[in-house]
RNA sequence: GCUCCCUUCGUCUAGCGGUUAGGACGCUGCCCUCUCACGGCGGUAACGCGGAUUCGAAUUCCGCAGGGAGCGCCA
């Protein structure tokens, strides 16, 4: 049996972390069992879907780089596809029509609550004959007695009396179905063998159950993954960062690195951190998913990014870069390549982001830090800056060593120490004092930026 | 309130009846060094609590506590 797993997001919203990290899930575990992987978008809630959401989800899901076999499908797009399984329960007397007020429910719960009872329908209309001409909702006639008992792939088994359970709407006044009921149907059309998601869904779990055996479906393998949470612990929001996958995207991340980040949160194998895509298929298991939340920790996924920048292919980070140079409007035209520069900086920031603004000075003019001027464009500093000068001016070639070379013997002409020529010499050329080593520094610059500068500094 | 889920260093985790409880991020000491970093070698720090089973429990069972989710004509 082929494996098809899906990631049903409803588009309400950016792909949040957590989503994404369900998506992956669901998307290795495709990969790995060599089957396949659905994205449907739920959008049944009308009010509140949209197309900006739509798109975004989207988006996220290439930057991602997780591609999916079938869809996206739209649950608007079935309506009369769930209006068809509907009637079949209607019909069969496994759903039934409800003409219950909207008051009358409200002044139920309020009722429930006070009793610190569990709110649920009380099934006023279950056994009514025929509905008088009110406005309806169906509702599914859930078991009343028995349990519910599905073997969890990462939770274990699980057990739920019927009892628990109430008769849930399945089709609103409107005619229009709810989640539960197209989430039921979708699966068993689309022949879902694994449903992957978040655990704020084994409550639903049951329900889903009965309305698929209802169906006469064949029950999917559920796992149900734990929650990301926000560093503090607790639930993830904007205080804690970025919840939006594109939010890192904008950061400065690369995808692998997030990806690996995220598949890392919840699922391991032994000891080992840094996985590549082909690993991750080979490797990913649903034995080794953790069952408790995992809070979400930046440094770790700085860590990882900066591991991704040093390591993978540059022309995969070259243009994830170029993403960020544009949207600084750094015009790199003129200029290193942008190859020169991540493996110039790579192993000396932990974003791409940053890695861009600390990049300005090889294609715009420099912008000094006073203090950094003040502090290494002394007095005493001038005379080896002076005697570089000429040197430099003079040079045969404009290359690493040779430039190494030169300033070794500047300092020791000097009878300074390397670092007391180097350090002037970068805040010359660069405005500050941090930025690769400074050989390497003025061969990305050009022999014509660096004496610019360096005359630039001397007069000024 | 009811139902369900979760609990190993600060964080992510390994562990599946016998380990000096391992790794990673972070923090930190030393080395390297022209700055910032990278890297190398160390250090730091954990089994929520209480019972039970067992010769032996982080590992099994039962309570408790703490955290989380669900209980919509939302998904």
């Amino acid at each position: 049996m082929t494996v098809v797993t899906r990631f049903a997001p409803s588009p309400t919203g950016f792909l949040h972390i957590g989503g994404a990290r369900t998506a992956l899930f669901c998307w290795l575990y495709a990969k790995k069992m060599k089957g396949k992987f659905i994205l449907r978008i739920e959008d049944t809630d009308i009010e509140r879907s949209t197309q900006v959401s739509v798109d975004a989800i989207l988006d996220a899901m290439a930057w991602l780089n997780l591609d999916y076999d079938e869809g996206p499908y739209y649950q608007t797009k079935r309506f009369d596809r769930y209006r068809e399984a509907m009637d079949q329960l209607l019909e069969e007397g496994k759903a039934y029509r409800c003409t219950c007020s909207k008051e009358r429910l409200e002044a139920l719960r309020a009722e429930q609550t006070a009793n610190k009872e569990k709110p649920r329908y009380d099934g006023h209309c279950r056994d009514k004959k025929k509905g008088e001409a009110k406005p309806f909702v169906v509702r599914f006639r859930n078991p009343q007695e028995g349990v519910v008992e599905f073997n969890d792939l990462i939770r274990g088994k699980l057990i739920f009396q019927n009892s628990e359970l109430d008769d849930l709407i399945i089709a609103r006044t409107d005619s229009t179905p709810t989640y539960n009921f197209t989430v039921v149907v979708d699966d068993n059309d689309m022949k879902v063998t694994h449903v992957i998601r978040g655990d704020d869904h084994i409550n639903n779990t049951p329900r889903q159950i009965n309305m698929l055996r209802a169906l006469g479906a064949t029950l999917p393998i559920y796992s149900h993954v734990s929650m990301i949470l926000g560093a503090d612990g607790k639930r993830l929001s904007k205080r804690h960062g970025a919840e939006g996958v594109m939010e890192y995207r904008e950061d400065g991340f690369l995808p692998d690195a997030l990806l690996n980040y995220l598949v890392r949160l919840g699922w391991s194998h032994g000891d080992q951190e840094i996985f590549s895509r082909d690993e991750l298929i080979q490797l990913f298991d649903m034995d080794h998913i953790n069952k408790s939340p995992a809070a979400f920790n930046l440094e770790k996924l700085y860590w990882l990014n900066q591991h991704y920048m040093k390591t993978s292919p540059i022309d995969v980070v070259a243009k994830e870069l170029a993403w960020h140079m544009d949207r600084l409007k750094i015009d790199t035209t003129c200029g290193p390549s942008l190859a020169e520069i991540i493996s110039a900086q790579a192993e000396r920031v932990k974003t791409l982001k940053e890695m861009a603004e600390r990049s300005r000075y090889f294609y715009e003019d420099v912008s000094y830090n006073d203090e950094s001027v003040k502090k290494n464009i002394t007095p005493e500093a001038l005379p080896a800056l002076t005697m570089l000068q000429e040197a430099l001016t003079n040079l045969p070639e404009w290359n690493k060593e040779l430039l190494h070379k030169t300033l070794e013997d500047v300092a020791e002409k000097c009878a300074i120490k390397l670092g007391k020529i180097a350090q002037p010499l970068r805040v010359a050329v660069t405005g500050d004092t941090v930025s690769p080593p400074i050989d390497q520094t003025l061969v990305l610059l050009g022999r014509e930026r660096t004496l610019e500068r360096l005359k630039r500094a001397i007069f000024d």
